[in-house]
DNA sequence: AGCACGCCGACT
DNA sequence: GTCGGCGTGCTC
């Protein structure tokens, strides 16, 4: 007796075994009968085998694919990362599926809807249909296989349709062949020196695995490298996938990508619908397209012949997905391209350390390009003391001279502010009572524009109190500013500069980013105020002053790597303050000027910063030099979550020695949200596999415990926010 | 995750 | 009297 072994979407550690009567393979879907209902599965393994009792195992309800879903690339790279990322199988795999495949929908194109004879119409007398002429006429013309189907009013298919003579046929669409007419359009861009060098070392890798950190400044040219990248890849046939932050689909680059390939590309972006979805699936499967650029869960997308990945910014934290399964897109292409045995490109100007930590143990081959196009110049970077000084909604009197003087030469003005809202406190000024909300025990943000508190951990609104709830004062204040306030206070101080505020509150709509960009762009004396979306990808060409606002929020954080953040952001921006004619310059207000590592990072760069960050990481045994993985928990009452985190902390202590570092259990760094309270146990081991095999142990002991389903919980390897 | 079963509180 | 809250258990 066969059975199949199927992986199902469920949050269980196993899969489930079927009998198995026909024909079939690993990789197809199944309809299988699961407890009450019925669900589609896919089958992992096919052998005589079961644990399971044999009598009791139920059969399988439907084959619904006569092949293997996977590319045998994409099928090995989800059976690595169930195994690395300790997630489940079925909800592993199914991710990887597009809506419409979990579905069930048959892994087809759409056949292309069309009107045929039928045996009736193919033998009719036409002299039949002498007293209806067009109809006659339409049938001549499917004999004679010339019919134009739009010549014909619908009502005439119709009545032809009802006489039985024609019938609506689906054909599959014919395939596309975009290589034998494939060309490139010539850049216009002359390539620089370190362009070609990297050009050359890259394509000299011909289509053998090869990890590159393409490590340019910003403005270094950096997509120029990928096109041309791309460009040969095209020409050898192959496809070529790139992935990018969500931030980083802007319009700008995706023209450039279809303005420089006569091939077809597909983006995927989050507002496309399931059916568009599935249709690039479909399309990249059968090597259809040319390009795939995508965010995160592109990185999925089987391909006919992939010949290159590419991850823009491959520092950026959107690239690890953040609920459920939490694989890192960056470190899975890595896997990928080992796999597909294919060269990968990391881009950034401001490598992550732990890309930076590889490229220096030669695990990657690092190329640098220092020369920014054009010869815009190095902005002028200065540490604002902010000690004792007067603040007007966190603006010093020396920051607002300097705005005052660059728009007074007519030149934009852009100001970081990582915090969104009016005001991230309300609190009662008679009794000091802080308006909370009660499902994340976190304080309310003020928005003063829509007249209501928002909380920013679950995004839950509530109207503003009129009276304190706890003495009935009506004296309730906003404590702290955020961009709302500081966009308001601009206005004071400069009521004829016009300013424009980009947070997540007024790019609620794709289209409203564009029309700002837009009137940015017209240039002219304006003022920029936002979070850090405004930081990412966007060039803004007469921003001549960036000032940041509040550093120390960054610098001083419980996240070992809130300052490699911040660190980025910044050089991001200050790469992109100013250009040629216009020196630009960056002001960075602080109550902490003699901060070692601020200093380092404005007076020697990004590199030095990294160097010695890296040096400290080694030091105290943090990534990249040690591996952590975090396990979360929550419940709602707030003992099964800390009791079961205690007893994996005791199983660990009890099994393993002091080479497995324990942090816990302890509230999360969000220890309440949306009516869970949640807690984690971190991990820590120097030894990758090590841990690897810890953690597999554990998770086979664990499943067997009863509190673990009284909590809901998960394993998050490489977490990045603990 | 769903879905059912089961046991207690506040309603037509 | 029931409707429905969510704790618990199970899915080949």
């Amino acid at each position: 007796m066969l059975i199949a072994h199927v992986a199902l979407p469920v949050p269980l550690y196993q899969l489930f075994d079927y009998t198995l009567t026909t024909q079939a393979e690993i990789g197809m879907r199944v309809k299988v009968p699961f407890g009450k209902r019925e669900m589609i599965g896919i089958i992992v393994k096919i052998d005589q085998q079961t644990t399971f009792d044999i009598e009791n195992l139920k059969p399988i309800i439907e084959i619904i694919d006569t092949k293997n879903l996977f590319p045998q690339p994409v099928w090995q790279l989800l059976n690595w990362a169930t195994s690395y990322y300790h997630f489940p199988i079925g909800e592993v795999i199914f991710h990887a599926m597009p809506i419409l495949l979990r579905q069930g929908r048959p892994a087809i194109k759409d056949g292309i809807k069309h009107w045929q004879l039928t045996p009736k119409g193919q033998q009719i007398d036409l002299n039949l249909l002498s007293r209806t002429p067009k109809q006659k006429l339409l049938i001549s013309s499917l004999r004679n296989n010339c019919l134009n189907e739009s010549e014909f009013n619908s009502n005439i298919y119709q009545e032809l349709q009802k006489k039985q003579l024609i019938e609506i046929v689906y054909r599959q669409p014919d395939k596309i062949c975009w290589h034998t007419n494939y060309s490139t359009n010539k850049a216009t861009i002359q390539l620089n020196h370190e362009q070609l060098n990297a050009i050359t070392t890259i394509n000299k890798q011909n289509k053998q695995f090869g990890v590159f950190l393409l490590d340019g400044i910003t403005g270094s040219g950096k997509t120029e490298v990928y096109l041309n990248i791309i460009s040969d890849v095209l020409a050898q046939g192959k496809q070529a996938l790139v992935l990018v932050p969500e931030i980083g689909l802007t319009p700008q680059t995706i023209k450039r990508f279809k303005q420089r390939f006569n091939a077809p590309i597909d983006i995927l972006h989050s507002n496309l619908t399931d059916k568009e979805r599935f249709e690039v699936w479909l399309r990249s499967k059968a090597g259809d397209n040319a390009i795939v650029v995508g965010t995160r869960s592109a990185l999925f997308t089987p391909f006919q012949d992939l010949g290159i990945i590419i991850i823009d910014e491959e520092h950026d934290s959107s690239y690890k997905q953040q609920e459920g399964w939490r694989y890192n897109a960056r470190d899975l292409a890595i896997i990928r391209a080992k796999i597909e045995n294919i060269p990968i490109v990391l881009g950034s100007a401001t490598p992550s350390l732990e890309t930076i930590n590889n490229a220096q143990s030669h695990k990657y081959q690092q190329i640098k390009l220092t020369q920014r196009a054009g010869n815009a110049r190095l902005a002028k970077q200065s540490i604002l003391d902010i000690r004792g000084m007067v603040l007007a909604s966190g603006l010093s009197q020396p920051l607002i001279a300097q705005i005052k003087e660059h728009l007074d030469n007519n030149n934009q003005v852009m100001l970081f502010l990582n915090r969104r809202g009016f005001a991230p406190l309300i609190i009662c000024h008679d009794c000091g009572w802080i308006a909370e909300c009660p499902r994340c025990d976190r304080p309310y943000t003020f928005h003063k524009k829509q007249n209501r508190l928002i909380c920013h951990y679950c995004d839950t609104p509530r109207d503003i109190p009129q009276q304190c709830p706890k003495c009935g004062s009506t004296q309730l204040l906003p404590i702290g500013f955020g961009t709302e306030q500081l966009e308001k206070q601009l206005n004071i101080l400069f009521p004829n500069i016009k300013i424009t505020r980009i947070d997540r509150d007024t790019i609620t709509k794709k289209e409203a980013l564009n029309t700002y960009l837009h009137d940015i762009q017209e240039g002219g004396a304006h003022i920029l105020v936002g979070t850090q979306i405004l930081a990412k990808g966007h060039h803004f060409p007469d921003v001549t002053l960036v000032g940041i606002v509040d550093v120390d929020g960054a610098l001083f954080s419980s996240d070992f790597r809130a300052t490699e953040r911040f660190a980025q952001i910044y050089t991001q921006v200050s790469g992109r303050a100013g250009r040629e004619a216009k020196a630009g310059e960056v002001i960075l207000q602080t109550y902490h000027p003699e901060h070692p590592l601020l200093n380092i990072l404005l007076t020697q760069g990004y590199q030095a910063f990294a160097k010695q960050t890296l040096q400290e990481r080694k030091q105290t045994l943090l990534p990249p030099f040690s591996y952590q993985v975090l396990i979360r928990a929550a419940d709602r009452n707030n003992q099964q979550a800390p009791k079961f985190l205690q007893r994996i902390h005791d199983w660990l202590k009890a099994n393993y020695d002091q080479n497995l570092w324990q942090l816990g259990p302890m509230p999360a760094s969000q220890p309440k949200k949306a009516g869970y309270n949640r807690w984690q146990l971190l991990l820590q081991h120097s030894n990758r596999q090590l841990l690897q095999q810890i953690l597999d142990n554990l998770l086979m002991n664990i499943t067997q415990w009863n509190e673990a389903s009284k909590v809901r919980w998960n394993i998050d390897v490489d977490p990045i926010d603990n």
